[in-house]
DNA sequence: TAAAAGTCTTAAACTAGTTCATTTTTTTTC
DNA sequence: GAAAAAAAATGAACTAGTTTAAGACTTTTA
C-alpha cells in the first residue's frame, strides 16, 4: 500500500509507541477526517463544544484563551507532528474556553469523539498508544507548570528558544509574549537584552 | 473476600475507570508494596533513580525541587487517594530532580517499574486505567501551567483554597507559598488581605 | 503599489512581588 | 513544661514586569 505524506507522518507518530498491521493502519486512517484551515481562521472558538482532537500535518496554529481584560494567553503552538485540541471539552462535552487559530495555512487530521471511542473497541492497542502519549505530555506539562511559577520571564524565553528553535522563527514576538506570559513590550526588551550578549 | 481499608481505597480509585474481577483485584494487590513514611522523612531525594510510583492511603507528602538559591518550589501536595512519584525518572531511569517528604506520618502503596510493566501483560485493562488517569491529570496540569503565567499570586491562592479546602488546613503557610510560587512574606500579606474581606 | 493595519521599539511612571531585618507566635524536642 | 527551633507578621527599600504613549518599521489588503 502506498500512503501519501500526511498518512505516513501520522502513522510514524503512532509507531513510536505501538505496532500496527497494514489492516489496522487502514482501519485507523478510515476513522480520521481531513481538515484544512486557512491562515487567520479558527479551528475552535470559546463556547464551542469540541468534538474532535487534532493532529497537524502541515502549518502552525496557536491555542489560547482571552482573559477578562481581553488579553490573550497562549497555551501552545501546534505545528507538524503535534496533537492538539481541548481535551477537557472533548471528554466532558462542556464548552471550551479556548480559541485555536491558524497562524499559517494548515492541514490536519481530526478524530471525532465517536471514532475515538470506536478506536479502542476495534484496535485495543490504542489504549496503550494514548496511555503513552498522555504520559509523555504529562511529564512535559508538569515541568512547564513548575517553570511558570519558578522561572523569570527571561529564563522561560531562553528555555522555549532552546527547546523549540524551529517554532520561534515562525511566530510573531507578540504571540511569543502571550505564551511566555508577559507583555509584548517587555518581550521586546528581553529579546534585545538576550541578543546583545 | 474482605479487604482492609487501604485496599478498598485503592480498588475504589481504580474502579472509577475500569471494572476488575475479584481474581484480578487480588492479582493487582499482590503487585503492590506497602510503605510507611514518618513525618519529616523522605520518600525520594534529588539524584535518586526512582523505581516506584505511589498511591497515598494516609497522610500528606510534599513534592518539591530546590532551585539554585536553595529555595523550594513545591509542585504538589499528595494526600489520601492521590497518586504521586516522578513519572519522568520512573520511565527514563534518569535521576530525579525531586524531593518527596512526608509532612505527616503517611502510608502508601508503591508499584515498582517491573510490576507496572507486568501489570499491562497480566491485566491489559490497566492500559485503559492509566490512559484515563493520565488524561485526567493532563487536563489539570494544562490548566495549571496556564494559571502559573496568567494569574496573580492572590488569584492562584484563592483558586487553590477553593479547589483543595481540605489541604489548605493541613500544610504550613510557608509550604503553601512554595506551591503558589511566592515568598512566605508575601504569602502572609495575601492571606491577611484576603481574610480581612 | 498606496493606504491601512498590525508589529516592534523605546522610555517614563507605576505595581506586584522580593529581600532583608526584626519581633511575635506556634510547634517541636528533650 | 522549659528551651530551642521553626513559622508567621510587619515594614522599609528594592527589582521584575506592566501600563501608557508615541514613533518607526513591516505586512496585508484593496
Amino acid at each position: 500500500m502506498n500512503y501519501k505524506a500526511s498518512h505516513i507522518l501520522i502513522l510514524n507518530n503512532i509507531s513510536r509507541f505501538i505496532d500496527l498491521t497494514e489492516l489496522e493502519e487502514q482501519k485507523y486512517l478510515s476513522l480520521l477526517t481531513e481538515i484544512s484551515v486557512k491562515r487567520k481562521s479558527f479551528l475552535m472558538q470559546a463556547g464551542d463544544i469540541t468534538s474532535f482532537e487534532y493532529f497537524i500535518t502541515k502549518g502552525c496554529l496557536k491555542v489560547y484563551t482571552l482573559d477578562d481584560d481581553g488579553a490573550p494567553h497562549i497555551s501552545m503552538f501546534a505545528v507538524e507532528d503535534y496533537w492538539t485540541g481541548d481535551m477537557a471539552s472533548f471528554m466532558t462535552k462542556e464548552p471550551t474556553p479556548y480559541f485555536i487559530k491558524a497562524t499559517e495555512d494548515s492541514e490536519l487530521f481530526g478524530i471525532s469523539r465517536a471514532n475515538y471511542e470506536l478506536l479502542f473497541q476495534e484496535i485495543p492497542k490504542f489504549e496503550r498508544f494514548y496511555r503513552m502519549l498522555y504520559q509523555k505530555s504529562l511529564i512535559n506539562y508538569i515541568k512547564r507548570s513548575n517553570h511558570g511559577i519558578s522561572l523569570t520571564a527571561e529564563e522561560r524565553y531562553i528555555k522555549f528558544k532552546t527547546k523549540y528553535p524551529n517554532i520561534v522563527n515562525r511566530i510573531t514576538q507578540k504571540d511569543l509574549a502571550g505564551y511566555i506570559g508577559i507583555t509584548p513590550e517587555f518581550m521586546s526588551k528581553i529579546i534585545t537584552k538576550v541578543n546583545r550578549r
